[in-house]
DNA sequence: ATAGGTGCAAATTCTTTGCACTGTC
DNA sequence: GACAGTGCAAAGAATTTGCACCTAT
């Protein structure tokens, strides 16, 4: 994943002036390792600066977003984001339910599947949902978490 | 996939009740074979019920959703709905981004993928998105598509 | 100094909810 | 006739936009 300081780098180099809240923002997604929502960014940095306006967040996500910085995933919950992994080769992840921390998956399907010669294939997606070593059910069978509750099997 | 019938079927077997605008709803998902969103079901109803809301049709869609006859599926445009698919066995989806129609992927990537002991699967999401043969990108290579239009490719 | 960034307020879009009326069973 | 389903209006969430002020470069 990207430091804090090579967010903050890959900023100035587009020429984005670095504030203090895009400095934060850096931080945040510099040390935190899983997904996160515009809320979450929201509340992270409203204990920092306590005029801070939704927009200023949704619009810093949005320009990390288009610099390449941040990953953009549509979850059933809504849109989240996290910093870019900084492995060059394409991978997948496995995605904690509970604490939303991903695992990379180095296999890639897409080798295997062999799209009939009619179907022209543009983008594919491959992500594996469960509980991590750290949140493992055992653990923790209570339905209180916030992400793994309502969850349907989307299998068809 | 389900059939108008079967899913009206479905709908008197669970005790709901048989209404003009469940009826239409049927046929639209018992006809149409791909990802329809809210909005598209609305306008395709509203041309029958002058008077329709959009609650309701909102409404619908959950039921049959948790009725089981509709899936639905979060597109980076946002929620959409189709008829479930009436096979039986496990399988993934290649989707048009074109026309949205959906065709078959028995081969499974779970069976190959060995998660870490310490990670507990729970779900799996494998889909591939492209252009099927009717929409093959040599024919139209216009951005005219309302849905294909601004896709990023999500690989990591 | 000046262009880009921020906060504020308001607009948009998508979705849900409360309530009285209507139609299905 | 009862009660689920509908339309309407309004409330909420999530996200975007216009604008005046502020601040990194």
């Amino acid at each position: 994943m990207l430091t804090t300081e090579q967010i903050i780098d890959a900023m100035s180099e587009h020429g984005l002036r670095i504030t203090d809240q895009r400095k934060t923002l850096a931080k945040l997604f510099g040390e935190h390792p899983g997904y996160l929502t515009a809320k979450d960014v929201y509340e992270y940095m409203g204990r920092k600066y306590s005029g801070l306006s939704f927009d200023t967040v949704y619009r810093n996500l949005r320009v990390l977003y288009e610099l390449g910085v941040l990953e953009q995933v549509v979850f059933e919950e809504g849109v989240k984001f996290r910093g870019r992994c900084s492995e060059e080769h394409h991978h997948h992840h496995m995605i904690c339910l509970q604490c939303q921390k991903t695992y990379p998956i180095t296999f890639c399907p897409m080798q295997l599947t062999d799209a009939p010669d009619d179907f022209q294939v543009v983008q594919h997606k491959f992500e594996v949902f469960g509980y991590c070593r750290d949140c493992g059910k055992d653990n923790n069978d209570q339905e209180t978490s916030q992400a793994g509750g309502g969850h349907r099997d989307s299998r068809a």
